[in-house]
DNA sequence: AAGTGGTCTAGACCACAAA
DNA sequence: TTGTGGTCTAGACCACTTG
């Protein structure tokens, strides 16, 4: 069984060891797990090692650390699924109808307060923001309310976006490391409805990303939907690796 | 401005710098970034602060890292992301507000084409259909319409579900395989602004789940919530463990 | 064969928080 | 005051890959 062990380095092996007994329950939430010499001593190594897994563990959530009083597991994650957000168009075309794509606003500023709250940045600079609309069949399928930090993506700040839309143009030069999505329904504002050709007060579904590279914050989008006409699904099977 | 730096460690400096110099284009996709030794006599540090930068950063997908050669700047990935969705009394208690649970109304039937087409399933067989609200601080935070397959889950039917929702209870012992999610935004009704406090043609966000094992059905929930006040999140890092 | 990254050591000093 | 984790050093050996 665990025979075959040909090359696992020590620090994955304590991280492995100790993700095991905090997932298996063994090591409940709120449990502290040994204190780095413990570990130390009881896996032979120098303390660098153990410090190299238990960092792991701590970014990846499962623990927290505290100075003076030790590691401790922290509460389970619950169900994670797996939600592919396609690019519009691949989503429009998936229904076999055609697409348009069309820049409404385009306009660069220094961020203000809010442009920083929407980014997650703490210091401001330059953004731009695009306003853009993406049609299914002649009708409005999306209205794209995008946030591009400048700092993060100057080349941004050269392309015109009358042709691509800044999803696609992003993905396609830019990475990625964090995103976050905040998933919401709401009644369609005036403007909304005119874009998306509703009736005000109409249902939506709202989907907010940000996403950042090694902490920096690359570009915030609003993206809002008929609520009626579109669903997202998400299809999932649990792994483990 | 960025005076105000006191105290950050010399491998998060590091990161940081060779980070900003990736996005802003500097060192485009396929530049190969200094070596380790190099770094090391640039920032007047050990091998292993300037180590700990880059394996961050290669975790993170900004470079990658190849013996004898060097480590390169990457080019961009696609998306996906991890979506968690929480057990709701866990999303409560998240708002730091008491939990409630109360079960609106239970039945037990053969199953109608109409279950079948909720479940998924294709045989019918008998299901429990339960209906319930879900509070936070005394206000109806969820509206819940649950349908258990029977033939997959016959516990469920000694089950009163008085005292416990049902998505904690099938979690706690029906393993799942697979599971999809369907999410949209749609107008209250007139059943669900009364069960949710709203009113009537309220925005609200839907959430529904059917779940498998080994491609029995065992559940399908629809889930409501008031469209303003609820947002799902989703944070996603692709990392490796 | 040579040079890179991967890993590890056996120390060290410091910041921080609990006792 | 004490003990924890956070960080860093100045080495070291090894695996891998390219020249």
């Amino acid at each position: 069984m665990d025979l075959e062990a040909p090359t696992q380095s020590l620090h994955q092996r304590i991280l492995n060891e100790i993700r095991d007994r905090i997932l298996s329950g063994e090591w409940p939430p709120g449990f502290r797990i040994p204190f780095e010499h413990e570990l130390t001593a009881e896996y032979g190594c120098s303390r660098m090692t153990v410090n190299k897994a238990l960092s792991q563990l701590a970014k990846a959530g499962l623990i927290e650390r505290r100075r003076r009083s030790g590691s401790f597991v922290t509460r389970p994650r619950s169900q994670a699924a797996v939600l592919e957000i396609h690019d519009i168009r691949i989503e429009v075309e998936a229904l076999g109808l055609p697409y348009r794509y069309e820049l409404a606003s385009r306009q660069q500023r220094k961020a203000t307060r809010e442009d920083r709250e929407r980014l997650g940045a703490s210091s401001g600079g330059p953004v731009l923001q695009l306003d853009c609309r993406h049609f299914a069949g002649g009708r409005p399928f999306c209205f794209e309310e995008r946030l591009i930090n400048l700092a993060a993506v100057p080349e941004a700040a050269e392309e015109t976006f009358t042709d691509i839309a800044p999803g696609p143009w992003l993905t396609g030069r830019v990475p990625w490391s964090t995103a976050e999505h905040a998933i919401s329904a709401t009644e369609a504002d005036e403007v909304t409805a005119q874009a998306l050709d509703l009736e005000a007060g109409a249902a939506c579904l709202v989907i907010e990303r940000r996403t950042w590279n090694a902490e920096r914050p690359i570009t915030h989008v609003k993206l809002v939907y008929p609520g009626e006409s579109h669903r997202l699904v998400a299809r999932f099977t649990p792994t483990e690796g």
